[in-house]
DNA sequence: CATATGTCCTGAGAGC
DNA sequence: TGCTCTCAGGACATAT
């Protein structure tokens, strides 16, 4: 599930097909669903065809590639895409190719497990517009005053609150839950009741987090999905401190087990006595 | 406006 | 062994 860690450090990976000139696009012909392309085949190809690839950047959980066309490629990995420059995991998912000139990397691969996510390509205009309307400020750079403002005065619980992306942009079910515990704060808190205190100590957590999980490559849990862009595993699954351990000892008090809930149809996992 | 819920998708694993 | 069922959760559409 790549949230903002894994979906930063598939920016970083991917960083040698900057430069390259997109020569062609294939979508895979698989006994699969297609992944979303918008616009469809045809356009998108006769839009990004000959153009080159500027940059890349990341807004939330999206990869952002900008092209020479003044347009911006936006790739939504959800919850088992991935971008790669080396041997996808198999080629049954390989759902996109881009094949690049005068790049360290000859192609780029769009490689998706179960299929959500997708590829839009906007101008420059339309990208600004979709992203003031859908996303908020990115977690990893957002101030503690902007997030205690938009988050102070909701009803929600903290867990379920930390989840939307037009609140904060980044955060996922996996990362909420290990940001809850060092903050020693309980998921189903309602957000009106944190105090000034526990805003200041939710923000660091959150940064200390997300900075250790880039350092660490990202989580590729059990299922082994989440790879990097060379198709290795990351490493921040060894360091989790609650998320999918229900039932074991937790590594703060080292005396209460793990609890499991659901919110929002979610599994959340906390400690009971660490968190309050 | 804010918040809540159903849906999409595939493969892994459980239970019988 | 092979079937059915449940679960995983990001983001959007629709409902309240």
């Amino acid at each position: 599930m790549p949230e903002l860690p894994e979906v930063e450090t598939m920016c970083r990976g991917i960083a040698p097909v900057v430069g390259g000139k997109i020569q062609q696009l294939t979508l895979c012909d698989l006994p699969l669903k297609p992944i979303r392309l918008v616009p469809d085949l045809a356009k998108l190809k006769q839009r990004i065809e000959g153009k080159t690839i500027e940059g890349i950047s990341r807004k939330g959980k999206r990869v952002v590639l900008s092209l020479s066309s003044d347009n911006l490629l936006v790739i939504e990995p959800r919850m088992t895409g991935l971008l790669l420059v080396s041997d996808p995991p198999n080629e049954s998912h390989l759902r996109l190719k881009f094949k690049l000139k005068n790049a360290g990397a000859k192609e780029l691969l769009y490689w998706d497990r179960r299929g959500l996510g997708g590829v839009t390509l906007f101008t420059s205009e339309e990208f600004q517009q979709h992203f003031d309307r859908t996303l908020g400020p990115d977690a990893l750079t957002v101030s503690l005053k902007e997030l205690t403002q938009r988050f102070q005065k909701s009803s929600r619980e903290i867990k379920v609150a930390l989840l939307d992306q037009k609140a904060i942009a980044g955060i996922g079910n996996l990362y909420a839950a290990e940001i809850l515990h060092l903050s020693k704060i309980h998921p189903r808190r309602v957000c009106q009741t944190i105090t000034k205190a526990e805003w200041k100590c939710l923000y660091q957590a959150m940064q200390g987090i997300l900075t250790e999980a880039i350092l660490y490559e990202g989580s590729t849990l059990s299922d082994g999905t989440y790879r990097n862009a060379l198709n290795k595993n990351g490493s921040y699954q060894n360091h989790h401190r609650v998320y999918a351990k229900a039932g074991e000892i937790c590594p703060l008090c080292k005396k209460a087990e793990i609890e499991r809930i659901v919110q929002a149809q979610r599994s959340t996992f906390f400690c009971g006595k660490c968190q309050k």
